[in-house]
DNA sequence: TCTCTTATTGCAACTTCTTGCAATAGCATG
DNA sequence: CATGCTATTGCAAGAAGTTGCAATAAGAGA
């Protein structure tokens, strides 16, 4: 299954289109798996779809975040990069080495369950990223 | 107690030194007491120290976040913002008005410790953020 | 109070990110 | 498959944020 075939669906049923920027980007995350800057996105976009510019890369991640096909994230520096949406997690990486791990969503069920009690509010995303030192960095403090 | 009496032995206790512009900075987000972004902070700082740089102001801001003086959050553009440090809380946002409510660090913390199990980490802090719909939007829907 | 060390700042150049608007191109419909 | 609506893009200008380096000024010690 090609990542038109997946993708394009999810655009249309609400009311979007599937453009060859939208297609390139989400290739690259698609391929890549991991986190990319904007920049980084930019740059590997751009060698398959040349006439892709920065500023519909921009607007591309934000509204493919705002859709659930990728997942923004946030680098210890406060840099927003992104990866495409698979299961939920989170970010948990460590102040001293950069090491980073998955926190699954799982593990954080019932505290957004306790949150939504006690706000009132109906939750629906969030941005949540740990710091600490990893098991490695703890040992030579 | 003036902010110079309360924040710049913190500093000196770690080798570092209270300036005017850190204290004019400290000062503008102490009595504003909210989120204040970077450009903000300085264009209010500078209404009592013209001589202030943009440029200092955001190295200011992330060395204040990294010293504990203020703590940064994310606004739901997902730009950073950054208010006083006060008791630790998060921030829950509503995607549809804007709306926002602290939520208390002690809500979270039996999630906390789980999660230094599981992984290994220590965890030192967190950068925190929940969105969903507030109480007055669900109705409205 | 003066000196000296070095943390901190300002400047200037640069990169990253945003915005308004006119031109383009998906795709639903006939 | 041709048409029309409008979502989406590119461009250009500008705002926000970063970096290296030389000048400045806290504040510890004499």
């Amino acid at each position: 299954m090609s990542c038109a075939d997946e993708y394009a669906p999810q655009l249309r049923a609400r009311g979007y289109r599937m453009t060859s920027q939208r297609l390139a980007i989400l290739h690259v995350l698609h391929h890549n798996g991991g986190h990319l800057s904007p920049v980084e996105v930019y740059e590997q976009a751009r060698t398959e779809l040349p006439s892709l510019t920065e500023t519909t890369v921009y607007r591309t991640l934000e509204f493919l975040a705002g859709n659930g096909l990728v997942r923004p994230a946030l680098t210890g520096s406060g840099h927003l990069v992104y990866e495409i949406a698979r299961h939920e997690h989170h970010h948990l990486v460590c102040r001293n080495c950069g090491n980073e791990m998955e926190v699954e969503h799982e593990l954080l069920k019932s505290m957004y369950e306790t949150l939504e009690v006690e706000s009132g509010y109906k939750l629906t995303d969030s941005h949540l990223t740990f710091f600490g030192l990893c098991p490695n960095c703890q040992k030579g403090d």
